[in-house]
DNA sequence: GCGCGTTACTAACGCGCGTTAGTGGATGTG
DNA sequence: CACATCCACTAACGCGCGTTAGTAACGCGC
């Protein structure tokens, strides 16, 4: 196992020679599997060899006798919204099961950056491509993106000629405004986003079927539409409970307007938990998480999203021509202590 | 610019033959300088026939023949920690500036995966590597990370043969704590990290360095070491609100317990940048930016770091054995409100 | 007419490897 | 003893490209 430091690389003949066997043998010893007639000793002995001299296979020689490179590319705005981070460590993971590697590259979204990116990730050959959003939202590849099997995660195409995983937003707004049902309450606030996207869509629909479900009747004065950031969870939430009959729950359409909500309540002289319920979205844990009290909230299931991105993107290599498929995947409650215990009389 | 939608890969030689010279030659328009004897003509109509066929040269091939794969390898445990995502761009911009590659891996720290990341960017042959971390400490990498130049970003080596950018702590705590000083604040408390690690050293000794030059006695009893999160914030920030002589700033060593101590302050009917002043450290904007009143606080450099990071890498890997050098990169105070203004009396 | 320097190319090698088609020897079969 | 099988391997091609050494054609001076 000497690991051979800075010498000049060792190749496959090297090993070769020190076993003395040809190189072809060598290649059938670490890629066929035990068909070809190789005795054990001789396998033993490449191997031996092979960790003596610290030979590691040269991935782009490899790629360019075999025609596959292994590599998937993702292409994300992560960086500009590192919140999102696990879209690529579930993507990570899963190309590992895979035995893929991924190339990583980040974006900001302009659609000239989009470009660039492709255009490297296509020069490495890779076998397929994932495009990763930071929010949910419709996306308009570059062309260049048509050469190679292509996956959308957490947006999806305009175009509609692309497969995409998404978030199950209506679902995610359903179980949040359940559990603030569920724990008695029946006038239930929602701070919502800017009502053309689609989390806003969603969440909405989600908090509009749990109340019905529940014969609640929607009213619309305890709805608001903001725009995601603290302040304006506050000022909303200032509306809602200085209003002539505020909500005792309150559903945050994002975990920062739920940061501004808290504020609004505390000046209240309320106690969140107990005189009143919050409901977050997004799990974004160092709020959710250290919020005083902690959260409860609806998570958008990055990691899952990712997985399944390689995943979809594996089957879509083996088989091109699969018609664009759209995989919704489910939005879990994570429950923490922003949510008063159900009690029996409201 | 015909894009050749998912056809057979075409070659050089495919170029070649469409002008109607030899692949040496469209080799040499691609790459050469205008040193080589091709008249201006020719060029033109290999760059037409490039465009024509959407001829895109083969990273891998390339790579084989020229010895050399212009990728730079960049292992990190962002994932697990996102707020430092910005190492990833810093360098990914700087690798961009050098004509480089990055193939980004990422290891949730253990050593096992250190090593795997490792290795598979040895087999794809990287120049050079990058280890970064999400929190100022000392590593050990594995062995195999000698086979190749490497630097280490915002760590650094326990047994210092590898070079390193880090954040210069020390100048952090100063400037914060020069900030408090300069407001008229003569009783600034500090709440630390644990006072082992490089951060809480640094910090620390930013603060008492301001405090002594300023004249100001260090009172240990104003100072609170705990371990980040908003609850121990919270905690400390009773113990010295609620002390005999409480002072009229507060120092925190991370945004997380300053959020905590918001809550702390707020309690007490104290009104944040007015009664008292707060200053953070690690400009998480999510944090930093929604509270109420925003957080001024101290920025990690993760861009810049990231960046050098790179720079240095390209200088090593020109020029092996460099005696291992540390590079200390400077925290810029990043003014919001929770810092009173200057008054002419204390 | 001959030597010589340019100009504008091209032939051919090798990078490290996967893979196909074979080869020489040992063993079994009739 | 001839012949077919297997066993254990190897020679050789080609993947797409960078690069070195060379060549053919042309113009120029003498």
């Amino acid at each position: 196992m000497e690991t051979n430091p800075r010498q000049a690389k060792v190749t496959m003949q090297d090993v070769a020679n020190h076993v003395g066997v040809s190189r072809t043998t060598v290649s059938f010893v670490l890629n066929g599997g035990t068909g070809n007639g190789i005795p054990e000793e001789t396998r033993d002995r490449v191997h031996q060899a092979v960790s003596e001299l610290g030979y590691r296979p040269n991935a782009g020689a490899r790629a360019l006798a075999s025609k596959q490179t292994k590599l998937y590319g993702l292409i994300t705005e992560i960086v500009i919204a590192p919140y999102a981070a696990n879209i690529v460590r579930g993507a990570e993971e899963q190309a590992a099961r895979e035995g893929k590697t991924l190339l990583i590259a980040s974006t900001d979204g302009s659609s000239d950056a989009d470009r660039r990116a492709i255009e490297t990730m296509l020069e490495h050959r890779v076998e397929g491509l994932i495009y990763a959003t930071s929010w949910h939202r419709g996306v308009r590849l570059p062309a260049v993106a048509e050469e190679v099997p292509t996956v959308l995660v957490h947006c999806f195409d305009e175009a509609t000629k692309l497969h995409s995983v998404i978030p199950d937003e209506a679902q995610g707004g359903y179980v949040a405004t359940m559990r603030l049902i569920g724990a008695g309450h029946d006038r239930i606030g929602l701070i919502n986003l800017d009502p053309v996207i689609p989390a806003a869509i969603g969440r909405r629909a989600g908090y509009v079927r749990a109340l019905e479900q529940a014969g609640i009747g929607l009213d619309e004065s305890l709805v608001i539409n903001e725009d995601g950031e603290a302040d304006q969870g506050y000022r909303a939430a200032v509306a809602l409970l200085d209003g002539s009959r505020p909500p005792t729950a309150i559903f945050c359409a994002t975990d920062r307007m739920a940061m501004g909500a808290y504020d609004a309540i505390k000046e209240r002289g309320l106690r969140i938990g107990d005189d009143i319920s919050v409901v977050g979205f997004d799990n974004q844990e160092v709020i959710a998480n250290y919020l005083r009290p902690s959260l409860t909230t609806v998570a958008l299931p990055f990691q899952q999203m990712g997985a399944t991105g390689v995943a979809m993107l594996a089957k879509l290599a083996a088989n091109r021509d699969l018609a664009p498929l759209q995989r919704i995947v489910e939005c879990p409650l994570v429950e923490r202590t922003s949510v008063r215990l159900p009690v029996a009389a409201s």
